[in-house]
DNA sequence: CCAAAAGTGTTCTTACTACACCCATGG
DNA sequence: CCATGGGTGTAGTAAGAACACTTTTGG
């Protein structure tokens, strides 16, 4: 077989005819500020939409493949780094007329981290922002092309995700007590859980977490013990959000 | 804001420059035959890789979204309508260097189908063929392009999906036994379940089998009743794989 | 001492496991 | 009658739900 780097240079092992399309990536960063969970907007400084809030992204560039253009995307909008947070590749939207410029086809990526500081501006961004996600939820059509919509997959995946991983560490910082780490998951699920049974479920599961042996006594009551995320990347069995496992 | 179709025509607001790709979209068709997983492959009539087995596939028309183009590749490579099969996105694979003719990004959608005919050959497939997935798994650099990645994908989000998905009908035929019903989940997962408690969880289940009131007594052996399937799309427990609730 | 939050022990209940047992048909 | 697979009953066990109770701090 004719190794791949000569059949890219004759012309004629090319595709016939294609149409032209243009592939972008699009972020959903989503983090907890103020107990509410929040994604990354941009206000568009282009036609079309122009004003209108937006998810970050851009075009992928020749060199790079999917995983890294949505990594590149995400430190430059964000500043974060890919080890400090977690991303994967979440689907792809190519409506034909989901941009009226021209086709587009984009993959969007779903990034969560820890509480940032404010995101910086940059690109053809005017303007950057979190938003809670209960906003863009309830009107999806505020936002450019079908980002609502993005965002709602976004959401929705994230919400399935820290059932059965132990992602829900990435919310928190590098050292936390079991009750932030719970209150990560009733932000997520917008449920109550038994701080009792969330605690014995938590350490009892092992690799979820590790004691580093401090403690902290920020607020009133008894100090909690600070804990770092441990290295099991699955939870078996997995948290429950139903109507089991929520208080009443 | 001004109105698709005219910021469309306005030449100002394409995109300055950006890389041209091409965007497919490739099919992991899933099936049980012979008592095995098997995936559908076409043999290559064109360079690059020509000769060799891939999935079917093609360039994203002008007019159609992705659903739609996998929805029409699916019709065009099995003769299958998409209300008998299953249809949904995969994953997008962009390497720049997956395609050797040039930037190809592929949108990967996975589809499961009952037992079918002998497969049609068509557009620039000479041979179409249904292949155990377990060979596929073992060599996966035997197939064109990174396919051999997509398919393990595919074969992955299978197994994971018929756990807690009502999925697994759709590899029966209209009716079906329990027992039939059974062998869907051991052959997707490669484990021997116990006959007994399988059918009280399915029965018990509401929503995922519904009873025709018909019997069937080919074989030796007391006849089985016949059940359609029901309109639950999740199961609430799921089935299990692991080592519980595999026989030893 | 009291409030508040952390963390433990214990009972109840659900749902899976394992397997004994009965049912209905063909040969 | 026996072999074969379909289907039910039931005791034992793992894990979640609910909640009483103890621990440790601040005020």
């Amino acid at each position: 077989m004719t190794p791949a780097h000569l059949e890219r240079s004759d012309p004629d092992y090319r595709p016939a005819d294609f149409p032209a399309v243009a592939v972008t990536t699009d972020l959903v960063v989503i983090t907890i500020r103020d107990a509410r969970l929040c994604v990354l907007l941009v206000r568009r400084g282009e036609k079309p939409f122009r004003g209108r809030w937006a998810l970050p992204g851009g075009f992928l560039r020749p060199t790079e493949n999917l995983d890294q253009a949505a990594a590149r995307e995400l430190t430059e909008e964000t500043g974060v780094t890919v080890a400090r947070a977690y991303l994967e590749q979440l689907a792809s939207y190519g409506d034909p007329v989901r941009d009226p410029r021209m086709r587009v086809v984009t993959v969007a990526y779903l990034a969560l981290a820890p509480d940032l500081p404010a995101p910086l501006a940059g690109g053809d961004a005017t303007e950057a922002r979190w938003r809670p996600v209960e906003q863009v939820l309830h009107a999806p059509a505020a936002l450019a092309f079908d980002h609502g919509r993005i965002v709602a997959d976004g959401v929705e995946r994230s919400r399935a995700k820290v059932e059965y991983t132990s992602l829900a560490t990435v919310f928190c910082p590098e050292e936390f007590t079991i009750a932030e780490l719970r209150h990560v998951y009733e932000i997520t699920w917008g449920t109550v859980l038994d701080p009792r049974n969330f605690h014995r479920k938590v350490t009892g599961a092992p690799g979820f977490v590790e004691a580093t042996g401090e403690s902290t006594g920020r607020g009133s009551g008894r100090p909690a013990q600070l804990y770092r995320r441990g290295r099991a990347q699955l939870l078996h069995p997995p948290m429950l959000r139903g109507a089991a496992g929520a208080l009443s």
